[in-house]
DNA sequence: AGTCGTTATGCTTAACAAAACATAACCGGG
DNA sequence: CCCGGTTATGTTTTGTTAAGCATAACGACT
């Protein structure tokens, strides 16, 4: 027996965070590009930009600065107010999911 | 700002009981039948039997006794296993989300 | 024997999500 | 002035999941 969990961030009733873009937003500032981003997570750039516009317009807020053209074709890096959610995101996630695993252990152990 | 999450169980890598199936089984057991929990959900007893039947396979173990014609035209009844399981699961659910809860406070608190 | 309400199960259809495809605009650099 | 690599976005295709439809078997009761 086994157990698993999902926890993530809403704004109005319509997801804005989860683990799928926390990753996301990690890899682009990383890479410093969306593109080079979705190419680690084996994502489509389409899916990952629509997915990171998707975020941005629930919850009001620019996550990423972008340039189009440039030297290397241009790029993407976080704003503060996107370093400031997601290391508050991460914090939580984590807290929640050790929590989540000591109740487990406590009615499942072993 | 809001959250939301959700906790399952599984068995070798597949689900067998979230949120939905605890509801369909304690509804069972109020009603005395499959098709009447279903209804009462909103939901079809097509689906219901067969996730009932999905979890019971992946399990291993039986889930309700059933009866066919008879009485009322038969009906279903929570095994002991099934009682068990879903008592552990309930207080797993309930003090696990409590946690979670605690920890969002924490960090996005209002 | 026929009705009623239930379990049991295959098959079809529809709805939705994910993936793939196609293009345009931009700009530094050779 | 073209090339390469990036952002931007609409459209189409596919794939998976959920819903719906249809039908059989069963057994108490009338």
């Amino acid at each position: 027996m086994d157990y698993r969990f999902k926890v993530w961030l809403e704004q109005d009733g319509q997801p804005v965070l989860g683990d799928g873009l926390l990753n996301l937003l990690t890899l682009v500032r990383r890479h410093g590009s969306i593109r080079g981003a979705a190419g680690e997570m084996k994502m489509s750039y389409r899916q990952a930009w629509g997915n990171i516009k998707k975020a941005e317009n629930r919850l009001g807020i620019k996550l990423l600065i972008k340039q189009i053209g440039g030297e290397s074709g241009g790029g993407a890096h976080l704003t503060p107010e996107a370093e400031q959610l997601i290391r508050k995101y991460e914090d939580f996630r984590c807290e929640a999911g050790e929590a989540v695993k000591k109740s487990f252990l406590k009615y499942f152990r072993q």
